[in-house]
DNA sequence: ACGCCTTGTCCCTTTACATCA
DNA sequence: GTTGATGTAAAGGGACAAGGC
């Protein structure tokens, strides 16, 4: 019995999955992560291939009872397939429609909509608290946005740049429509979320109280969350100017840019392995049960031949794999039937 | 070229807190 | 109101790579 599992892109498809027609294996392939089961010489040649990559979350299973890779048709194999769980997307994004380049954002409570003319602007209209604890260029780059200096202090007129951020931009629309859902709907709901963050002692950049000396937890707004979200579904990764500009944006301080993309990564990879731990169990209950089923089948053969007599006129019969191609020969004491192998040029292995 | 140091980032583990049933 | 479970922000530490000296 072999069993192989590949987590990830696979450098090179192990021998088990070699005997796939092309578009299966390409189809493996796209989906990436294999696993197959299928028989082998001895428990020596059992081995598992387990290769992950952290950049390429999307996983494929393939689970094969085939033991014979040459064999052709191939048997009945026991496959099972699982959808990328990743949400990082092959396809370079498109670019930005350029309507969004600039967009308020709504859960910065202390920001209210007015129409001013045609044009919605970002009123900051409560300033319940500092956000800025400047101590060092995280913060400093952070506090950029509520600073006095700032020409957008007091009337501020909030503006972002998603290009940016970032190259291209996926889920620009949906964005700009959660954008435009959070400005018109959840403004409430994010001053209330705001107010009750600035109320404990949280909210904002700030996650220290006035002495420097407690440090609470604040809890990232929904919209700041979905926006990180959209972020990481485009890169699960941040360079440094990706986590200054999200940072800057998100009225967040870099280092909370980055703990939240760790975080984000360790959640996917644990709801991968909790998914990997599912299938891996379901695989084997499913050869569980197919030995099972072997099992009996063997024992009503034995009680055939033990009730039929003439069983034991035929010639012995003896099955040997081929040690090649691993398929099974028939070998009876005046006949002898070779494996597909066999029958091709001589190569020294096959002396049955 | 090599070794050492610094810096930045990552992952893993743990802690602390918020939220909910 | 209390409690336990759960989710998650954040910190700490080790590993690693890159760059400067």
């Amino acid at each position: 019995m072999e069993l192989a599992l590949s987590l990830g892109d696979t450098p090179k498809p192990f021998s088990l999955l070699d005997h796939h027609s092309g578009s299966q294996q390409q189809k493996m392939k796209d989906l990436g992560f294999c696993m197959g089961l299928g028989s082998t010489r001895n428990l020596e040649d059992l081995h598992i291939k387990n290769m992950m990559r952290e950049k390429d979350d999307e996983k494929v299973i393939s689970c094969s009872s085939s033991s014979d890779p040459s064999s052709s048709p191939p048997p009945l194999p026991l496959q099972l397939d699982l959808l990328p769980f990743s949400p990082v997307l092959k396809s370079p994004p498109p670019p930005p429609p350029p309507s969004l380049s600039h967009r308020p954002f709504p859960w910065l409570s202390k920001n209210l909509i007015v129409e001013s003319g045609s044009q919605s602007k970002l009123v900051k209209v409560i300033d319940a608290k500092p956000l800025t604890t400047v101590s060092d260029g995280e913060e400093l780059a952070a506090g950029e946005y509520s600073s006095p200096n700032n020409s957008n202090s007091g009337t501020s007129s909030f503006q972002m740049d998603f290009s940016s951020i970032f190259n291209g931009g996926r889920s620009f629309n949906s964005r700009k429509r959660d954008l435009e859902l959070s400005v018109n709907l959840e403004l409430v709901d994010a001053t209330e979320r705001d107010h009750r963050a600035c109320s404990r002692g949280g909210g904002g950049m700030s996650d220290e109280d006035e002495n420097g000396l407690t440090r609470k937890k604040l809890r990232l707004t929904k919209e700041q969350s979905a926006f990180l979200e959209d972020s990481f579904k485009e890169h699960n990764t941040l360079n440094p100017k990706q986590k200054q500009a999200l940072a800057k944006q998100l009225n967040l301080r870099p280092r909370q840019v980055e703990v939240w993309f760790q975080n984000r990564r360790a959640r996917t990879k644990l709801k991968q392995t909790e998914v990997d731990c599912e299938y891996l169990k379901r695989c084997c209950e499913t050869l569980t049960e197919e030995n099972r089923r072997l099992q009996k089948e063997l024992q009503e053969l034995r009680a055939l031949k033990t009730n039929q007599p003439y069983y034991m006129q035929m010639p012995a019969t003896t099955l040997t794999m081929c040690p090649s191609c691993e398929r099974v020969a028939t070998t009876t004491t005046s006949t002898t039937t070779t494996s597909p192998c066999q029958q091709a040029p001589p190569t020294g292995s096959h002396g049955l």
